[in-house]
DNA sequence: TTGCATTGTTATAACGATTCAATTTTCTTC
DNA sequence: GAAGAAAATTGAATCGTTATAACAATGCAA
């Protein structure tokens, strides 16, 4: 016997799907009741609570997020702010998968929102505020006085950053230790027995560029070693541009022979700079490197590299997120994420 | 005469935010005619209509997104099935800023949803459909006979898949000819004199393979070339792997003198072996190589790249399904992106 | 003046959830 | 078994929007 039968004419799927009163007129109960059941209200019988949820759970009821929301005022939206300079390799990606595994069975939606026009990074985020787009904001990239979490403090709203600022009311973030990384990597720098040492920065806008160069002139320092700290340079620049610069640099008198590259796209024209001049790393030239995607490791295993684990930091900003979400009085939390250098 | 008043306690920002009450009330016309004269229906008199908008525009009046979705069903949502393989360098975040570009000032949001666990790959978008928590989707790395593309297509769901398949009904796409940069990157190496050829693929799941497949066989062909073809070694193998494996290869007798790398991570795997096992590229070696974040092309200068414009890709992918979303009855649009050589 | 389009406006009922206050049922206790 | 307390349930209102159908107001022909 065969049960291909003909379908009824183009069966819209989620053309019926279940709500509250589907379950009100399976159970008997009414549709506040249902409602309250789902809710583990506790004034609502153990044995009710039960029946509900069996049946829910067998008609596959999702509650609608359309109606929720418009009731309660919660969003269930957790809002990312794409920054334009997101590194080019793999920083974004990594969040962006930390954050949305942390988020899955949140019932949290992650949105993503671009800031590309360098006029008002504050737009998205008074957009968002202003029109209750979400319950909670994300972004990265923090200056000292960082405008969108002044604005973000001022309003009350949610948010965790990816960077410190350095304003005295607290505030939820995540960041990487870049002192603890700049001071480590210089010092293996040193320990190779580099005289000179020169340290690419993120521009001076960022607050991380404050730690990177804390920790690089406190190594320094203590050895008395020179050092070259660009200014036209940073961290931002194209890859070809650092490169042609550092082929200038290395070709010229009194060149350095240790680099500080708190990236991967720094590292990769370093190298590149390097064998052009025909020098050797390892031999006439010496680099540490942040590595973030991995790449760096897999395919130069002797290279010094210290991983920033940016997949962790994107699960802990939101279980730092839900964290507040779900009880307000509480401290924000932070968390700094220590440097592990993969050499010794 | 200090400024800086108590101001009162706590004002939410966005407790009071206009509705269309504000407005009726403001102009007093009723709710329904503001919500029409909004919507631009002709039946209300154009004087009204500029009136309302008038208003609306000082309190700057937005509508609000639950509402609208709960009474209307659609959810103005956008939803990106994040991969877990998205190309560890560059892909993915330049498909994300061209999605988010192009969707800017639409109205729509886009939410990413991750689908890391190798199990049921339709999960995530049955859960999408069946619940209507969106009115598109968008998902990349297409299979021949893809399931979730059949599944979309079965349901009568808006979708543009990054990839083609092979079914004859069609659907809305957008892809790089990989069969022109495999045919055009294997003459290049040719014509630089190789004698064997080495193809990295991806896995033989998906779409693409083939037509790279196609497009290298044909110029081998034409040229009676040898070739190897790793049947171990793809795209998604670790860099660290394809590495060690090339070292073996280069080691070994009869090695191939010229590589086809559609991916960056690839190529980097390749240089370095190269670089290992004493060889210089461009003299006992050469590579082309698939550049996406171009940071390939901006480190090494002098190599042989074929740039895929991913961002513009990501722009194509929304303006498709924007189209399809407004006009239904249009037939599904595709676009196939040409390979740039930026040699020659 | 009546009748009948035409044009513009509005009251009302949804959409699917939550919540308050009111109601019904069940349990105690005398 | 009645009264009162406790426990469990429910009706109705509400969030902000849109769609439908009904309602006024105006113009024009007969």
């Amino acid at each position: 016997m065969r049960s291909d039968a003909p379908s009824p004419p183009a069966s819209k799927t989620a053309a019926d799907r279940p709500t509250l009163k589907t379950i009100a007129d399976l159970s008997g109960f009414a549709v506040a009741t249902v409602s309250r059941a789902l809710a583990e209200d506790p004034k609502i019988a153990e044995s009710t609570r039960r029946r509900v949820a069996e049946i829910a759970r067998q008609i596959g009821y999702e509650p609608d997020r359309a109606a929720r929301r418009l009731r309660t005022g919660r969003t269930m939206v957790i809002n990312l702010i794409l920054d334009p300079h997101f590194e080019v390799l793999g920083f974004g990606n990594a969040l962006l998968i930390g954050l949305t595994t942390a988020l899955e069975g949140s019932g949290y939606n992650l949105v993503v929102t671009p800031h590309f026009d360098d006029t008002d990074e504050l737009a998205p985020i008074r957009h968002i505020v202003v029109n209750r787009q979400a319950d909670g904001v994300i972004f990265t990239r923090t200056a000292p006085f960082d405008s969108r979490a002044r604005f973000l403090m001022e309003h009350g709203f949610p948010f965790v950053s990816h960077g410190r600022t350095d304003f005295t009311e607290e505030h939820s973030w995540v960041d990487f230790d870049n002192e603890e990384f700049a001071y480590r990597g210089t010092l293996r720098l040193i320990e190779k027995g580099c005289r000179k040492v020169c340290a690419i920065l993120p521009p001076k806008t960022l607050t991380f560029r404050q730690h990177l160069q804390y920790g690089f002139m406190r190594a320094v320092r203590e050895f008395g070693i020179d050092t070259l700290v660009p200014d036209v340079i940073t961290l931002d620049t194209p890859a070809d541009e650092i490169r042609d610069w550092a082929c200038g640099i290395l070709d010229g008198p009194n060149r350095p022979d240790g680099f500080l590259c708190p990236g991967e796209a720094s590292y990769l024209a370093i190298r590149s700079a390097c064998q052009k001049c025909g020098l050797v790393l390892g031999r006439d030239l010496w680099v540490v490197s942040k590595s973030i995607s991995g790449v760096i490791s897999q395919i130069d295993p002797e290279a010094d590299t210290i991983q920033e684990d940016v997949e962790q930091a994107g699960r802990l900003m939101a279980q730092h997120l839900l964290t507040m979400l779900s009880e307000p009085s509480v401290r924000p939390p932070m968390t700094l994420q220590s440097a592990k250098p993969l050499f010794l």
